[in-house]
DNA sequence: CTGTTAGCGCCTTCAT
DNA sequence: ATGAAGGCGCTAACAG
């Protein structure tokens, strides 16, 4: 028994072949359970097998058959919970195929991107997907790496002809907006993302498209950039309350840690929310549920994002090369963090 | 450029090699940088290699080394942000030696942790770190894999003869206790784990015995048992509820997800924390910051457990068989669910 | 039904 | 300073 550690090294199919008195490709037959055996001798090498603690070298299997069975996937921090739940998304897709994945977290920094990259690249992964912090200028070339991916995130946009999967911020921004319009909100101030991120202009503009749409001038609308952290929304949320003149003031904040950054500041600046202020967030992460107020939130399909990438890259990586971009819906959560003037009747509708 | 996708395989050490009019182990010698080589032979290699697009396959290293670079991470449950925070602090320290994590989450299941356990041996990690979910009577059999590894959590007390990461049990459990008699509480309630799990016993243990030591009788003490979570911790809350009499109510409880949850309930039964009800937790993850009341809690040293886990598998993998079994401190952190009954002067000490 | 053989891509003696 | 050759563990023809 256990001869793995009798023999100081791993058994391999030949160690079994040899203990069940047959050739390796008998039982490597047995093992991969591909050609005819007699049962008798597959009773044999099972039994053999069982004994000597044998384990199947995946490496070697993966050098022959050109397929390793690990994907890898890299998102820009992992330490935020979306993020977090993305990737379990795609992890439950990946034990279900029976592949192992391996996660990385650019943390924000192209120079790791790229190793992470390379890192995944030369474990010749099947394939990856990839939430690129690549901005537009300076895209990246794991197009040219020669393995399958799928993109996530709204940088996936700079890539019309790879197939991606994200939210459908667009969708996402009018939800939220409409329901600032129902409670009776003004034009609400935004907390964004660094200035340079694809991320931030596409939020901004899905924000003033809305605007316009309804012959609304948007221009008026303040914006403060920040880091996507509950620290980078303190920040921003302090900048907002410096300038801020007027009475309650409504604040969209890009992401919930930024959201909940915000509430953070508005508390120690001695607002109360949501009488004084008015905070919806993005994304949906589970904090907001237990925060004071609990955070009303546009929540994204975090965990499906997930899925669907591993889904599609699984279809990529079977050869089949279709390109599909599926955006999926978002979906209000009211919880307690946006005033109700419709209830109070204290303020017209002004976006009605 | 990029051959790769013009060959339609990616090229090999060999492909350069022809590329630069050299033999194979002269490519191979650049490419590791052992062995002399001339300048002028470096040069052309690693031009050939840019060219190509070459990106050296850790596949067949790993084979002939017999080092795959990769190291596997099994925790219970990858969804609390406490065991991805150890995760994380493993990644770290995984990037900085250059290997690659292959993280699974065995969701409490022993099935699925023999499964993912298997399934790092197959891939031939160099070594994993685990939090077993076995209790005690199933110890599962990993000590025999013939693969370094690192234990964290509770269960490691199982294994006294095997290298372990964790956090101070006992001291955590007496710094909160420390921390609610200074506060002027009485024996508090328990919010626990499963009650066959390890961790509960431990957990409920250290208590007991902080009291004996203190000449103070524990076994008054009530304990609602739960699952590892939110909706754990409500249900356990509801039923403490239930059966409390008397006017303040102090609740410990085993973890923070609980915690939330208690104080959920608790928030949702119209009690009001920390008025009516005391809460405090064990884990120290982001949420508690954000909840209201924000939570008092023991936090462990989530990702120092991670980072040390992994350097001491780092030497156990170079060959350094010393045992070592590390329990690093936690620390109070001082919030808003824990009445004070010492400013209000309001009732007497009973532990001091 | 079973055995033999030839590599997958790399590194590392050994020889030149 | 460079080349030739063997083998890590496995599978997939190809033979019998």
């Amino acid at each position: 028994m256990r001869r793995a550690s009798q023999f100081g090294r791993r058994p391999t199919i030949i160690d079994v072949a040899i203990a069940a008195g047959v050739s390796k490709s008998t039982a490597a037959r047995v093992m991969s359970g591909q050609g005819n055996v007699s049962p008798k001798v597959v009773a044999a090498v099972r039994t053999a097998s069982r004994d000597l603690g044998y384990q199947r070298n995946n490496m070697a299997v993966s050098m022959r058959s050109g397929r390793s069975g690990l994907i890898g996937i890299i998102v820009p921090d992992i330490s935020n919970p979306f993020w977090a739940e993305v990737v379990r998304g795609a992890q439950e897709r990946a034990v279900l195929s029976g592949s192992s994945l391996l996660i990385f977290s650019s943390d924000w920094s192209a120079e790791r991107e790229r190793s992470h990259l390379q890192a995944l690249v030369q474990t010749r992964v099947d394939g990856f997907v990839l939430n690129t912090i690549a901005d537009e200028g300076d895209t990246q070339d794991f197009t040219n790496l020669g393995c399958p991916f799928v993109l996530i995130g709204t940088t996936s946009d700079l890539y019309p002809d790879r197939s991606s999967v994200g939210s459908d911020i667009p969708q996402g921004v009018a939800t939220a907006l409409d329901h600032l319009s129902r409670c009776g909100h003004d034009l609400p101030k935004l907390i964004t993302g660094p200035p340079r991120r694809l991320a931030r202009a596409k939020f901004v503009s899905a924000i003033n498209r809305y605007f316009i749409d309804r012959d609304i001038d948007p221009t008026g609308i303040e914006a403060e950039n920040g880091e996507y952290s509950v620290n980078g929304g303190r920040a921003a949320m302090a900048r907002l309350i410096r300038h801020h003149k007027g009475s309650h003031m409504t604040v969209f904040a890009a992401n919930d840690l930024m959201a909940l950054g915000a509430m953070a500041e508005a508390r120690d600046a001695g607002l109360a929310c949501p009488a004084d202020v008015s905070v919806i967030g993005f994304d949906g992460i589970p904090s907001g549920e237990f925060c004071s107020p609990p955070l009303t939130t546009i929540a994204k399909p975090s965990r499906g994002i997930g899925e669907d990438a591993m889904r599609l890259l699984g279809r990529l990586i079977e050869g089949d090369s279709v390109v599909m971009r599926p955006r999926l819906p978002c979906r209000l959560v009211e919880r307690g963090s946006v005033l109700d003037f419709s209830a109070t009747r204290e303020r017209t509708l002004h976006l009605a």
